[in-house]
DNA sequence: GGCTAAGCGAGACGGTACGTCTAGTCTTGGG
DNA sequence: CCCAAGACTAGACGTACCGTCTCGCTTAGCC
């Protein structure tokens, strides 16, 4: 996505690049002063200036390696929530599903709802940040979650007619609506409703003719 | 949502308001400067001043009565799409719903798609902008929702045990989604699709053990 | 000077104008808030907006009397000074001017000193301010001072083969001088440092060829 | 008097600062742009915005360097004027002031006079502006002239007892009296006018009771 | 009492400039 | 090639006044 970010995999046979190495300490100095800056001020009042100022690292530093300060911010987002919310096994996939799901709402709630309803609100300006979000964030929890799925589909806890991503935007939509409109509370007792609405259907179980279109 | 707008509702019985009364063509004009700008250029192309020099409407008069673009945009947005997706009523309450979602989507693939998005985006970090969304888009769709659901449980085609913010959330979240995190297509395809698993469920119905809480 | 002031002259034998009659409580409050705002904080914080909240006087009302916030001030300025700075008449003319210096002086020193440097500033940018402030204040004080000098060369207490506006330069220009250069105190001693200098002149008495070219 | 102006001297021996040098070609530019602006529509309707078009500097640029129009042109008039009007010498000391008075008169009539009218009258409202017009303009040309004074009581051209401050004040006052008020021309007659009253005095020579204190 | 004419209060309007802010780039010296 | 520092261009921001205008209402003289 970004390739003004170093690649920070080990490259010990790579041919070292010319000149001064950039430096690791100037890195994380950036990133901890944007989530100090976004923490404490959000995440519009947050400028390359102040950063810069913060970090004490120069501007062009900053700007050698980012391209802007939503780029910034979502490699902070990811320093610090490092692996993020992962799926935990259980012995019913779905309930591994249910967990996960609690887990994320509770970050929504936590320090980490205004870092991403920033993320996902200036990526409504930014195609480039969108699709940052998108490959670094999004991506990678679905496609975990669709393992999840199948698992669960082979022991028959869910319906083998369903579509996978369809699954996950009627489980995970709901959550990611409420953070991002604000129109309800991200509770608990909320995303297990949600889950059961979702797991048991609308549509009155007693009737025959309930087979969907 | 906006104190600054001038009450346009009829009071010929109540007294005038003092001084001289705001131009009613200067706020079209800015409403329709602000449309054109925002479809041709995005919202973050827009300025005040831009809206001023294309509206020919002074800046001042702009700021006398919206506090920020994005309260122009918004109220814009209200000017184009006017009383907005309504629900067209069908024998069957649920298709009610499955059309109105289908025209949702419909607007969302549109030209309102870019719009909602930037001002839910916009919404993200202004607290009063979220506030007036929610109050004039968000909250009158879900009471209009909320009475159609309504009709559907009494003629049992929905369950009697849902919680009609969650069905909605279920329902609607994954069009939201969507739109926002541009995961995948708003297509009449997938519409249908998270209707029908919406709907359905997602537990096998053979099993006997499909437990609700 | 100012065509838009009413004539407060009586005219009872004039034909009365038509419509409703200007406000003299108007007239007085507007001044009397001038006054107020000038002297509290200064000319360049006064504006016309700020006049009318004060007053409580509509700014059309203003602008249908004064052309702007100078000429406001300036009959502001007269209306408080009344009359203003008098020749009293003393046994020996020149007596007389010293002491008319000195009081002159004294009001530069006090209130007046602000505003006249306001006016005499702003009519810098203002040749009708320029004009007017010429006519009204200027203009009597010197006609004035020339008759007191006549008088003083009749009496011989001055050369007879003096220019009555020069010699007012001479007199007068280093006390406009200080107040507007601030160069340095306007104290009494100053000033009848001044007059002395110039009744007396510079060159040494002694000297055989001090005839002036 | 400006802080925020460079230092120009050289300082080969001393550090030099960090970071990009401030750009001498812009420094130059503003300052003829100012010129040009303030000759040809004056002062009142030069303005930072219409410095930066005409000059293709940056506001922030011209801001970073000088607090407020007022400044700019100040620092332009020096930029124009250089050196500015010195005593040039003469075999009389006396003839040496005279001529300068009259150097001075012809700068007042010619394209310094609107210069200086607006920058004085600024500086009636602006105590900063009104101080570095006297540090810069003023106190040196009192500075040159009292040297030249002295000499002339040395040489006995002037008396012995007069006040330096004062003999300044009755010659040159005159001059800027009519330069900001306007009550007469500033003629070459009226300065080899105004030289001989106060060279000469106003009291009958003839006359044994010309007392002075 | 009605008519005409002007004054008045209130506040909207077009317009100009202000001084500040942020973004992102460029130019120094030095590592 | 990196880094710190800070100047630079560009342009939007939101505010303050300016002087004008457009209303409804008031106050006078005149018919």
């Amino acid at each position: 996505m970004n390739p003004r970010l170093p690649d920070l995999r080990d490259r010990s046979d790579a041919r070292r690049p010319k000149g001064r190495p950039r430096s690791h300490e100037a890195h994380v100095a950036i990133l901890k002063a944007a989530l100090s800056e976004v923490h404490e001020l959000g995440f519009r009042a947050l400028s390359i200036d102040s950063l810069s100022v913060k970090s004490g690292i120069a501007k062009t530093t900053i700007y050698r390696r980012w391209p802007n300060k939503a780029a910034v911010v979502m490699d902070a987002f990811f320093y610090e929530i490092g692996p993020g919310i992962a799926f935990v096994p259980c012995e019913k996939s779905v309930d591994s599903i249910q967990i996960q799901m609690q887990a994320l709402a509770k970050a929504f709630r936590g320090k980490f709802g205004p870092l991403i309803k920033a993320l996902l609100g200036e990526a409504q300006f930014d195609p480039e940040l969108a699709e940052a979000f998108r490959d670094r964030w999004i991506a990678p929890r679905r496609e975990a979650a669709k393992a999840v799925i199948r698992d669960a589909i082979g022991k028959e806890e869910l319906r083998s007619d369903i579509d996978l991503d369809t699954t996950i935007d009627a489980l995970y939509g709901g959550l990611y609506y409420r953070l991002l409109i604000g129109a309800g509370p991200l509770s608990q007792a909320y995303v297990d409703d949600l889950f059961r609405h979702v797991m048991g259907g609308l549509r009155p179980r007693s009737r025959k003719g309930s087979r969907q279109a």
